[in-house]
DNA sequence: CTAAAAAGGGCAGTATAATGCACCAACAAC
DNA sequence: GTTGTTGGTGCATTATACTGCCCTTTTTAG
């Protein structure tokens, strides 16, 4: 069920070449809480989600879903 | 730091003409929650969002920041 | 191949989200 | 006025996210 933002996180870390221990260290959560958070496990808090997207140049929308399957 | 989401869920809420109750108990989450979710307090978990996201028709998207401002 | 780096996971302690309950405020009726 | 509806809050308890420590597995560099 979180599979999906997990993977957007550790996506997106990829791409911009941060180790989890970087991201982690940057972000000011644990890494043993990101890792849980890349591979699905877990249920984030939404402020553990926005400090990590802080630090992705991301950020977290709740918007109205486009209708398609 | 969480206002802007909890006025989202308000919003849409309100447009869909349901109470706090309402949407609370086809969500599964407790008024309680909800409340301090609208009001901008607590730091829900991922999974609440997603409970009330999902009745109102909308999603979290974790998304690239637009770079302006 | 070996060695190092990075990622994944078990577990226990701490911090805190989620909950129920009880109560108050604002407002609408009327 | 009272009564009902809706929304907001304090508090105590329960559930669980967050963390550090330690270890294993996987990947990368040499």
């Amino acid at each position: 069920m979180h599979q999906q933002l997990g993977e957007v996180v550790k996506e997106r870390r990829s791409s911009l070449h941060l180790t989890q221990e970087d991201l982690a260290d940057m972000a000011g959560v644990a890494v043993r809480t990101l890792k849980a958070i890349e591979v699905g496990k877990g249920n984030p808090s939404l402020s553990t989600l926005q400090k990590l997207a802080e630090v992705l140049g991301m950020e977290i929308r709740l918007e109205i879903k486009k209708l398609n399957k």
